[in-house]
RNA sequence: GACCCCGUCGUCUAGUCUGGUCCAGGACGCCACCCUUUCAAGGUGGUUACACGGGUUCGAAUCCCGUCGGGGUCGCCA
């Protein structure tokens, strides 16, 4: 029998899920589903300072909204579904409740001096680095000539802080990667790295390494640029042997993922978002228009946190989403949450992602290359060869392209659904509005069938029936349409139809005795009264449109004075003849 | 700088392993026209690429070598 294939995903919980971590989890996910595995999730805390709780569940829900559940990892309830369990009793999947586990590993390796205690300070280490950078070499820690065993166990067994290195063999090291080949890494370019750092917690090399092999993992795929680390984990496999049965540790099948790049080439980052906020913080201050201080007061950060963030001291997402809001730019999407509170639905999300970097190398029916695709086709087609070499660009107008198509391929009831569940997350003040607190209301539907073909993410959803959401006497006139369509004669020809302005009056009337205010009556109405008058549907549409909106541009006529109710209009149209005729 | 990876339209890519069916296909973007009560949408058409230079071959996007270019890594972060 076969070795079933485990796949994982280890994030480290130091924020929210990174959109290039979001893909490789949808690999891995789909790698397993592809050759009926597992997928398992570990959360990779080993850096004290910059873990959280908080994080990691954030990331679990980030993964459980793309639709990516694990078979084994942490055990939660996200929107009433279980995921994640322990049933081969490999867990615990937080690292930092690994610690005897690792401490045993490296027992082992120092009984056979495969692993030694060694005490440079990281000072020691800072001039050993700034000299090897003088003489144009590449640093590697090497162990001194004169190092001492028996005076360093003996510092060691007396409990003195120091980290414990593996002792590097003197083979060369050959990674087999089942995306690029096999590559071939030189002894000397491969150091002796640390495995346990000084706070006694493993170094993520080490950690990997021993969870990967007790956990069962039989393929890796991860970013390439863990490339260089590979072969450090190769060795370290080949040194190590199981506690428990004295096998040696299995080398698992490498897939190193392309990157995925910015537009302007640059590797996409969390700190995306923090250049971003500096440069509109900086441009302000240059401006003159505020201050550093005057922003964070604003902003309700402490003065010193803002003037450290402007001198590029610290990244803290907090800081650049505060800074961003007072300065009303908008930061670049790099985590999964940003993508969600942009309105990007999950399954296009999975969709775009899976192209970047895999092909499904198949045709629709016409005959173009086949794009659209849910995560089921993935997890049934998914294989290490399609995945592409080559780094990618994040392409925002395809992916825009995509939610645009999927959101046009859902009816009015299934949009207003998703709208409203969006909305009632991040933008409740559409759902008081539109009375849809409770459920999707009348008008909410009225404006989602307005909407629907006008925006491309839910959160473009509110523009094109923005004018419904204010009060009637809170629409702002466009001057350049009240002059041309308010103002002018509707029709130079027939003088007694009077200005824009004025033929509003007679519609006004029409309208109020209209018995049904729906967009369809209104839409038959309005083709019929501007064919007794003998003018152009224009001249009916956007005096009204400019009454209601206060411009020229809305959804269609019928649409637009439905979802804002007959009362509404007419007070509206009342305001505007008041004010033009 | 050293090591490692990569190089087809502006972007994502198909084609490269198994050379000819590719004066290179699709998608997104962009442009034009049509439709039209505005904005969208929709329809039709167009735009643009094998990084460069040498080989090998009857024939190269596809094989080989070199050059150039891009990226990743060089932490007691992961």
């Amino acid at each position: 029998m076969p070795t079933p294939v485990i796949t994982r995903f280890a994030p480290s919980p130091t924020g929210h899920l990174h959109i290039g971590g979001a893909r490789t989890a949808l690999f891995c996910w789909a790698y397993a589903r592809r050759h009926d595995g597992r997928f398992l999730l570990r959360i990779e805390d080993t850096d004290q300072a910059r873990s959280s709780d908080e994080a990691a569940r954030g990331i679990l829900e980030d993964l459980a909204w793309l639709g990516i559940d694990w078979d084994e990892g942490p055990a939660v309830e996200i929107a009433g579904r279980t995921l994640g369990g322990d049933p081969r009793g490999v867990g615990p999947f937080f690292q930092a409740r690994r610690l005897e586990t690792y401490n045993a590993y490296l027992d082992w390796l120092i009984d056979r001096d495969l692993a030694y205690p060694a005490f440079d300070t990281p000072e020691e280490l800072g001039a050993m680095r700034a000299e090897a950078e003088r003489e144009k070499r590449t640093f590697r820690y090497a162990r001194s000539a004169s190092y001492d065993r028996g005076a360093a166990m003996a510092r060691y067994r007396a409990g003195e802080a120091c980290v414990v290195r593996l002792r590097l063999g003197d083979a060369d090291v050959r990674v087999r990667d089942d995306v690029l080949g096999d590559i071939a890494f030189e002894r000397e370019h491969i150091d002796d790295f640390v495995l346990r750092k000084a706070d006694g917690f493993p170094t993520y090399h080490f950690a990997v390494v021993i969870d990967d092999e007790l956990m069962g993992v039989t393929h890796i795929l991860r970013g390439q640029e863990h490339l260089n680390n590979t072969p450090r984990h190769v060795a370290l496999q080949q040194a190590l042997r199981r506690l428990d049965n004295g096998e040696p540790f299995r080398t698992p099948v490498y897939a190193h993922l392309p990157l995925i790049f910015n537009p302007d080439n640059s590797k996409m980052s969390k700190r995306d978002k923090a250049k971003a906020a500096r440069r509109a913080m900086k441009d302000a201050v240059a401006a003159g228009a505020q201050s550093a201080e005057s922003i964070a007061n604003a902003a309700g950060i402490d003065p010193a946190q803002a003037a450290a963030f402007l001198a590029g001291e610290t990244d803290a997402p907090s800081l650049a989403e505060a800074i961003a809001r007072v300065l009303g730019v908008s930061l670049p999407e790099i985590e999964v949450e940003d993508f969600r509170a942009g309105g990007y639905l999950p399954e296009v999300l999975v969709n775009y992602l899976a192209l970047l970097g895999w092909n499904p190398k198949a045709k629709n029916a016409d005959g173009t290359d086949l794009e659209k695709f849910d995560a089921a086709y993935l997890g049934e087609r998914f294989d290490l060869p399609a995945i592409g070499k080559t780094a990618s660009k994040f392409d925002r107008d395809k992916l825009r392209a995509f939610n645009f198509a999927a959101i046009q391929a859902m009816d009015d009831a299934q949009f207003a659904a998703v709208w409203r569940a969006w909305c009632a997350r991040y933008d409740r003040e559409v759902l008081a509005r539109l009375g849809a607190e409770d459920g999707v209301s009348d008008r909410m539907l009225i404006a989602a069938r307005a909407a629907k073909p006008r925006c491309n993410t839910l959160a473009e959803a509110r523009g094109p029936v923005a004018f419904a959401l204010i009060d009637n006497d809170a629409i702002v006139f466009d001057e350049k349409a009240v002059e041309k369509v308010l103002k002018k004669p509707t029709d130079a020809a027939k003088p007694e139809l009077g200005t824009g302005a004025g033929f509003l009056r007679v519609m006004r009337t029409e309208l109020d005795a209209l018995s049904a205010f729906t967009p369809e009556a209104i839409d038959a109405w309005a083709k019929s009264f501007a064919e007794s008058r003998g003018v152009g549907m224009g001249k009916v549409a956007q005096p009204l449109r400019v009454a209601i909106t206060g411009g020229t541009v809305s959804p269609g006529l019928g649409e637009t004075l439905a979802l804002v109710g007959k009362a509404s209009v007419l007070a509206r149209i009342d305001r505007c003849v008041a004010k033009f005729a």
